[in-house]
DNA sequence: TAACTGTATTAGTATCCTTAGTACAGTTAA
DNA sequence: TTAACTGTACTAAGGATACTAATACAGTTA
């Protein structure tokens, strides 16, 4: 499905869900999509099915996905209420990197650029990569 | 000189290296300005010296101060050249969060207005708080 | 020389990550 | 109903990493 660094620094659960966000981020997976079960998943990356557990968890509690018992994980549609916790923590995040982006010398308009560049990669694409 | 949380799951030194950050960013502590010993500052704020010298040696690592063996440490000039490294790992920070706050429903003015606050927190200030 | 400065090394502790095994509960299709 | 799938919970163990502490070394300054 897609790559990890095992010997990395950063956990595997971890990078489990920066993919998986980013791929719904970007539509690839679409809301009410079924995402694979825990145990294929651990099947076909030889990894533990509690760790794709930790970060599908990880993934339902940032409001990403939803889970039923006996069915499956699905993509949660993206809900503006439900994620007001965590477009907070987004934007104190942001609100420190600009500072340090601009601080390194980065121009409102470098950042501006970043902006139209995200805009575009989230809706306008089909099933390519 | 600034509190900590020493019960959170966030490192004291890593506290440290953002608030040092923040004060260097927004000007509150200057170019060569001296910062406190690791020894003072561990004594004040009842914590290790080496916790300290971790924290400074971040943020000598990351470009913000340097230090001289029998002086101290200072806060360095900041230097496009030289910082291009943590640009670059900004800017994939910045990307990432673009995207995000996006999904959850910020909007490109909003994002913006971010950035037009941060342009104003760096410059336009004295010693004040 | 005395008192300050940063720095390096070692060691103990705590925490986190991952794996493994087991068990329980809900869904679905044969 | 049964078999095979799904998510979920729990415990235990091992290993790796991170954090903090204590000590010693080295350079600066008055």
């Amino acid at each position: 499905m897609f790559d990890l660094d095992l010997r990395s620094r950063k956990p595997i659960y971890e990078q489990l869900v920066e993919k998986f966000k980013e791929l719904i981020i970007k539509e690839v997976l679409q809301a009410d999509e079924k995402l694979p079960s825990v145990r294929t998943l651990a099947r076909q990356m030889t990894i533990n099915p509690n760790t794709i557990q930790k970060a599908y968890r990880e993934l339902e509690t940032q409001g990403y996905i939803y889970s039923v018992k006996g069915k499956g994980s699905f993509v949660q549609v993206s809900d503006d209420a439900v994620n007001q916790e965590e477009l907070m923590k987004i934007k104190e995040k942001l609100t420190a990197d600009i500072s340090e982006a601009l601080y390194l010398g980065m121009t409102r308009t470098e950042i501006e650029q970043l902006i139209k560049e995200a805009e575009e990669s989230i809706g306008g694409q089909k099933t390519n990569d």
